[in-house]
DNA sequence: ACGAAGCCCTGCAAGC
DNA sequence: TGCTTGCAGGGCTTCG
C-alpha cells in the first residue's frame, strides 16, 4: 500500500535513472487503470526528456515538457527501472522505453493507481490543485491543522486521511501517528485542542521521515523504485498489531472499522 | 461545504 | 481438494 513515504522512495529510486533521458517508446499493454491512459501518450511523449520529477502528496509528476506524466500508485502500484529485454509479467501494465537503454515499468495488480497526462503547471492539474499542505513542508504546523479541523465533525482519523485537510497521510501512517500522538481515532476532529494539533503534526512528520529513512513499509509486495522492499513495517507500533501487548502500557491493541479501513489503537493510551 | 456511500479491481481467505 | 463467495483498500465521485 504506497503511502507518501513509499511514493517518495520511489522517486527517489527512479529519479537518477529518469533525469536527462529521452522517451524512446511508451509501451501500454493494459490502458484500464482508475482512469484510462490516454491514447496519445505515445505520440505526445516521444522525443521529450524528462527533465524534473518531484511529489505531490502521493502523485508523482514526471515533467517532459511540454507534457507532465502523473502517475498515482493507487494501493498495490510499483515503479521499477528495467534493462530494455525484460519480459513483461503479469500486471506490467505500461513502459516508458528510455534512450538510456532502461525502461520506466508500472506494475499495478488491482489497476487503482492512474497514469495521466497534462500541459502547463501539473500542480494546477483538477487532481492536484485542491490538495492540502505536504506534511513535511513548512505549511503544515499545528494552527493550521487546528483551524482546519474546526469544521470537521469526523473522526480525527479520518480526518487526516482527508488529502484536503493534509496529503500523502494513508490508513498505515494514521493508526500511528495517533498512536503516537496519544489521541483516540474515534474523537471527533473538531474536539482536539491546538496543544494537541500541534503534537498531532510532529507526531505525523516523525512518523513519515521515520518510514521514509526505512525505504517506507512493505506489507505485500511493495517495492521502492530500485527495486528493493522497505522495512518500517518492522518498526510499526500499532498497525496490524490488534490483540498484541501495547509496547508502551502493556495494554491490549484494539482493532475497530472506520469508514470501511482498519484502525487499530491502544485504549490505554489513546483518548 | 461537509459527510456517507458507491465504485473501480484483484488476491487472498474463509466456507462449502 | 477445488470451487464459490466475500471482502479489503485509496480516493475520486456522486448523492444527500
Amino acid at each position: 500500500m504506497p503511502e507518501l513515504p513509499e511514493v517518495e522512495t520511489t522517486l527517489r529510486g527512479i529519479l537518477p535513472h529518469l533525469m536527462g533521458q529521452t522517451v524512446l517508446q511508451v509501451v501500454v499493454r493494459q490502458p484500464k487503470l482508475r482512469w484510462p491512459i490516454p491514447a496519445r501518450i505515445n505520440n505526445e511523449l516521444k522525443g521529450q526528456r524528462f527533465t524534473q520529477l518531484q511529489r505531490r502528496g502521493k502523485y508523482l509528476l514526471l515533467r517532459a515538457a511540454p507534457s507532465t506524466v502523473i502517475v498515482h500508485l493507487g494501493m498495490s502500484g510499483s515503479l521499477s527501472v528495467v534493462p530494455l529485454n525484460t519480459a513483461p509479467g503479469t500486471h506490467d501494465h505500461v513502459d516508458i522505453v528510455l534512450s538510456s537503454g532502461v525502461m520506466l515499468r508500472l506494475n499495478d495488480p488491482r489497476r487503482f493507481g492512474a497514469v495521466l497526462l497534462t500541459q502547463g503547471d501539473p500542480l494546477q492539474h483538477r487532481l492536484l490543485r485542491n490538495l492540502g499542505p505536504e506534511p513535511l513542508g513548512k505549511d503544515f504546523t499545528g494552527s493550521g491543522l487546528y483551524r482546519l479541523l474546526r469544521k470537521r465533525s469526523c473522526s480525527i482519523k479520518q480526518a487526516i486521511m482527508n488529502s484536503h485537510v493534509v496529503v500523502g497521510v494513508g490508513n498505515i501512517y494514521a493508526s500511528e501517528a495517533l498512536f503516537s500522538a496519544g489521541i483516540h481515532p474515534t474523537r471527533a476532529a473538531n474536539r482536539i485542542s491546538q496543544k494537541r494539533c500541534q503534537l498531532l503534526v510532529e507526531a505525523i512528520v516523525e512518523v513519515l521521515c521515520a518510514a521514509i529513512k526505512k525505504g517506507g513499509t512493505t506489507l505485500r509486495d511493495f517495492v521502492g523504485g530500485d527495486g528493493k522492499p522497505g522495512y518500517f513495517q518492522n518498526q510499526l507500533l500499532v498497525y496490524g498489531r490488534d490483540k498484541q501487548l501495547c509496547t508502551r502500557c502493556g495494554g491490549t491493541v484494539g482493532l475497530i472499522r472506520q469508514g470501511g479501513r482498519a484502525s487499530y489503537y491502544c485504549p490505554g493510551c489513546q483518548r
